[in-house]
RNA sequence: GCUGCUAUAGUGUAGACCGGCCAAUCAUGCGAGCCUCUCACGCUCGCGACAGGGGUUCGAAUCCCCUUAGCAGCACCA
């Protein structure tokens, strides 16, 4: 009986089994450190994690910053600790930019082996010759010349522009994007950040093979934009006579009413569109994280959506109902009120109302709200006028009438079950002078209201406003409180 | 345009390789109800899909072809 209930509860998502990962596998996270990650990384991160964990072995976080162009030296801090906030099974960690002796290397290997060139073509002319099938002239060179060509390009004798290592493939492939693509080039700015010395840089094509290959990795799951990256790569490998892992690419995913690309995103907070990196509009994990989404939370839905090749949507709907199952069951409860306007209850006592912090354990504790006459009421409460019985949650009930304008407002009992026979809603409140001025930031703008002293203890951690949602307790200052609506 | 990939409910996903057990799974969403001093959680019931058209077959979501749609790539980015 208990066996069969939690087995509902452990629907859990399997992923799809992968080719030859028996004996454990090698997989690797390799973000461009340009910005801070977002959803969209955090699929092949988590996807990749997911099947480390399911087989075991190793988990290599490859930092591939082998373009200074598109490499934000911040960045390196910063996706560091994106990554240390979704907890993955990190294992090992390399940059590309302390691997580049490396890269030249494998380079002079593949010029010897008669599988790379060094071409010295105008860009235009040669983009010419491979749209109409036709080698360079480079390409027949003998070896001796391209490794003397290799060894000026390395004692810095060419500039920017002026010289490429080129991959042999097939002049005649069908995709013009195979044909004898880049593998190396010279760039004299900016100089690289973490390696200023630095000015023949390997393309991704041939670092990603190299390091894929250097590091063992077994398996490759990545998005299907690189699937034509995928094939070229495959020369690579059959040059070198080395294994090929196994790929897997999974699907474009669209997301719904949010900014993903990093230079719009750095664009908008230079223009002052948004706040910064962690703004609630804004699609990275720190954002997400600010609005009091849980990192095991972006891991579950990302695990749900799997490795189709299909091209999907993003719901966020889908994400707050896995940040949901987490956050519900420890996020203390508590009042705020929303535009609040303040009554008189007459004919009532004062009396000390002691509410839980969860409704579903109570060892957590209580708190108490001390009502001696006037309360807050959220304003849109009172705009029904053909509301007339409203219960205060665990206070009493109210009767109201509206005379002239003012909504006269009486006690009326202190029975729950008279409130609910009336079908009475249940509402939230706060005692007038008690209250804490409280800025609930949505998407869609500010809600002001006042939330109870108590909120001021929960710094950093999602509460739950009854009857109004989930928020993350931004800040708490003199002034008042800072929340970000999470969800409902 | 060229090269290639994909197409199951509003969204995500299982089934497809090995046709029949699929009048199609699960989650989410939405609706109704129950529970409950929250419009949360939990529970019950309901809504909702095989892109379209041909073909093969006794039988097709599953195999083949065409159409349509979407996506990716065609960079000295990753």
């Amino acid at each position: 009986m208990l066996a069969a209930l939690s087995e509902k509860h452990e629907h859990k998502k399997v992923l799809p089994e992968l080719e030859d990962a028996g004996k454990g596998v090698v997989m690797r996270f390799a973000p461009n450190p340009s910005g801070p990650l977002h959803i969209g990384h955090a699929r092949a991160a988590a996807l990749n994690d997911a099947y480390v964990k399911m087989y075991g072995g190793r988990y290599i976080l490859r930092i591939e910053d082998t373009d200074p162009k598109r490499v934000d030296p911040e960045a390196y801090d910063t996706v560091a600790g994106d990554i240390r906030w979704l907890g993955l099974g990190i294992t090992e960690t390399v940059y590309q930019s302390d691997r580049l002796t490396l890269y030249y290397d494998l380079c002079r290997q593949l010029i010897e082996k008669g599988g790379a060139y060094v071409c010295t073509c105008d860009n235009e002319r040669f983009k010419e010759l491979k749209m109409a099938r036709q080698a360079c002239p480079c390409r027949d060179q003998p070896v001796e010349q391209n490794l003397a060509l290799w060894e000026k390009m390395l004692a810095h004798g060419f500039r920017e522009g002026e010289v490429t290592v080129r991959i042999k493939t097939d002049l005649l492939h069908p995709d013009p994007a195979m044909r004898d693509f880049p593998a190396f080039r010279v760039l004299d700015s900016p100089p690289h950040p973490r390696k200023p010395g630095a000015f023949v840089y390997p393309l991704m094509n041939f670092s990603v093979v190299a390091d894929d290959h250097l590091l063992g990795v077994t398996h490759v799951i990545r998005g299907k934009d690189h699937i034509a990256n995928t094939r070229r790569q495959r020369y690579i490998y059959d040059h070198f006579g080395w294994k090929v892992p196994v790929y897997r690419h999974y699907g474009r995913m669209g997301i719904e009413g949010v900014v993903l690309s990093t230079s719009q995103m750095r664009l908008g907070i230079k223009e002052g569109t948004y706040s910064g990196w962690d703004d609630i509009r804004l699609g990275t994990l720190r954002a997400l994280a600010r609005r009091g989404i849980l990192p095991e939370a972006v891991k579950n839905a990302m695990l749900a959506i799997g490795i189709g090749e299909t091209d999907i949507s993003f719901s966020w709907d889908n994400l707050y109902a896995e940040n949901k199952k987490i956050v519900d069951p420890v996020a203390n409860r508590y009042f705020f009120v929303p535009d609040p306007m303040t009554a008189t209850i007459h004919g009532a006592h004062p009396v000390v109302s002691r509410l839980l912090l969860h409704p579903a354990d109570e060892k957590r504790g209580v708190r108490t709200l001390a009502f001696s006459g006037n309360v807050l009421l959220p304003a849109a409460e009172l705009a029904d006028r053909t509301r007339t019985l409203i219960r205060l949650k665990d206070l009493f009930n109210v009767a109201i009438e509206h005379d002239h304008g003012r909504p006269h407002i009486a006690f009326a009992g202190d029975s729950l079950a008279d409130a609910r026979a009336a079908k009475a809603p249940i509402i939230q409140w706060l005692p007038a002078g008690a209250e804490v001025p409280c800025t609930l930031r949505t998407p869609e703008g500010d809600l002001a209201g006042v939330c109870e002293a108590g909120v001021q203890q929960e710094l950093s951690k999602v509460v739950q406003f009854e009857r109004v949602g989930f928020a993350k307790i931004d800040a708490v200052t003199d002034d008042g409180i800072i929340a970000y609506f999470t969800h409902k």
